[in-house]
Formats: structure tokens, sequence, C-alpha cells
DNA sequence: GCTCTTCTTGAGAAAAATATCAATAAAGAT
DNA sequence: ATCTTTATTGATATTTTTCTCAAGAAGAGC
């Protein structure tokens, strides 16, 4: 089964729906990986979905599982579709980002779950750093 | 030598200043926490203190790091006095909040300092999972 | 003291994000 | 098919957050 497929049948097992614009926003983002709103926007404006439904859409998919948000550089929000397991490493003060392998975290989450009783199956996590080229910025130190 | 005089230096000696605006938010957030901009705002008005001046020097600090941010399950940044080793884990569902200790993620976040060169000495990171009573909620699996 | 430079702020404009609400569309029941 | 209920959206209003810019304040050098 397709992964839009699976996805509308996740909604509908829930009483939710896969409308054309959560189609279009989807699709969006299954081409282009990690986009902010209103990089989102951009892509499915000229299919008549609103600027305050992507907001709400993307919080839609992201509180039912199905897209994954990370605060990017700036500070701002972006989204992607989620479905591999891969967490963020993202530098204090450049912003600056890499991607951490599921393995380099197994163990501590396990140890985590055991201990505060969360899932920690989803994934995606955002962890903050100083990046080689601002270890040496005088804001690295506190 | 007290915290606020330690800050001070740490400033000073990068050629910023302590000025009355930015002592007003670190006693606010000194006496209260984990507090939200807004909330910032509330306890600082009544100084003179404008809100761009709040969100701007949140940001100063947070980047200086002197205080830290962590981002809620709403999306919302909160922010409180660093110097103390603890990370957040926040329920993707409910929004709330346990303290992970260092010792939990100490050999991961080693592990990631030597694969990737970041350095992971900030503490304080914000960690998504599902606390046990949203584990039944059907918004829990994608 | 004065001058020069940089930092910092408030005021206001602008942009981003969220909330309200009535209209529409889909699903379920009869 | 008709009726009923709920979900969803667009339009709009509102709130939140960020940006711009000129004025003020602090420090360095003289
Ligand atoms: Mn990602
Ligand atoms: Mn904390
Ligand atoms: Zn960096
Ligand atoms: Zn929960």
């Amino acid at each position: 089964m397709s992964c839009l497929a699976r996805h509308s049948q996740t909604l509908r097992a829930r009483g939710y729906r896969m409308t054309p614009q959560r189609l279009a926003i989807l699709e969006a983002l299954h081409h282009d990986g990690h986009l902010s709103p209103a990089q989102v926007y951009q892509r499915v404006r000229q299919t008549g979905v609103t600027e305050a439904t992507v907001y709400r859409t993307l919080e839609f998919l992201r509180a039912n599982g199905i897209v994954f948000a990370t605060y990017g550089c700036d500070g701002h929000l972006t989204y992607e579709l989620g479905g591999y397991d891969h967490h963020h490493l993202v530098c204090r003060i450049c912003g600056t980002q890499v991607q951490v392998k599921q393995e380099m975290l197994q163990d501590a989450l396990n140890r985590i779950e055991q201990q505060t009783g969360y899932r920690m199956t989803d994934g995606h996590l955002t962890l903050v750093g100083l990046c080689p080229s601002c270890q040496g910025n005088s804001q690295a130190q506190a």
C-alpha cells in the first residue's frame, strides 16, 4: 500500500478525512523534504489552499504522527514527512544542522523509557549543541 | 560571586552590557523558573520594559548561553535560567513534561560529540515522546 | 572635558501565527 | 433519499513575534 493511502486509512480510523488540501500539503512535503509553513503555502496556493489552512493542517498532521516538526536555524518550525528514524543536531549559534542516526541514541532512549514510562518511539528529536566552527565563538562559553 | 554579577562579567567580556532591562528580565526568570515571553513581560512591564525588548533580550541571553529555551508541545518557547544540567521530556500529545538527568544521556552525547564534532555541553535538551497516559490515545500510533 | 564608536532601546510598522465563526462537505442513521 | 451530526474550510479578526530606524546611553580614546 502506498504511503499516502496508508495515511488516509490512519486518519479515517480516527474519524478524520483525507481532503484535497491535506493531500496537497502531504505531496508538497513528500517532494521537498523539510519545509516551513510559508514554503508549503508557496507550493500549494495554486490549488486554492488558504494560508491558515496550511498552518492548521501541518499542526494536525504533526499531532497525528504523520509529519515531524523541527525547529530549524532561525528558530522557526519546519515540517517533513515521518517514516524514517533520524534526529537533528542544530548549532546553538549559527543553526547549522547535521543528522544523527537512531543507533547513536538507542541505548539512552531505552533507559529513559524504563525510568520515565514515556515511549520514545517517535524519533526525530532535535538536539542542540555547538558546531565545530562556532566553538571558538565568544558566545560559545556561558 | 553572585550569579547575576557573573553574568554581567560574561557580557562585558564580550563587549555587551548588563542593562536595567536585562537585569529585570533575569530577575523575573530567577524568581519564577520556566516562563513564556508573555509571562516575562507581565513581570517586567511595570519597570517600563517594552514587549519587543523582552523578545530581543530573551533571544540575546539565550544566544549567550545565560538562559535556556525549551519548546513545549504547543510549539511555544519558554525560558529559564541556565546553570544546572537537566533535560526535558515532553509528551507529543498533551505536553506534560518530566525532567531527565544528565547521566541518562551522557554516553550518547559523548558518542555524538566524537562522530559529529559538535560540542554537546549546553545541556537542557528537549526530547519528545508519549507520556504513560497518552499511550492509549488514538493519535499515539502513526 | 570632548569626540567617536558601538551598543541598546522604544516606538511603530510589518510579518507570522492563531483564533473565531459561518458556510460547506462528508459521513452515518433512519 | 432525507435527515442529522460532525468534520473541514475560507474569510476575517486577533494575537504574537519580528523588523526598522532614529534617539539615547555607555564606553574608548584623546
Ligand atoms: Mn528530519
Ligand atoms: Mn529546564
Ligand atoms: Zn555553529
Ligand atoms: Zn501525554
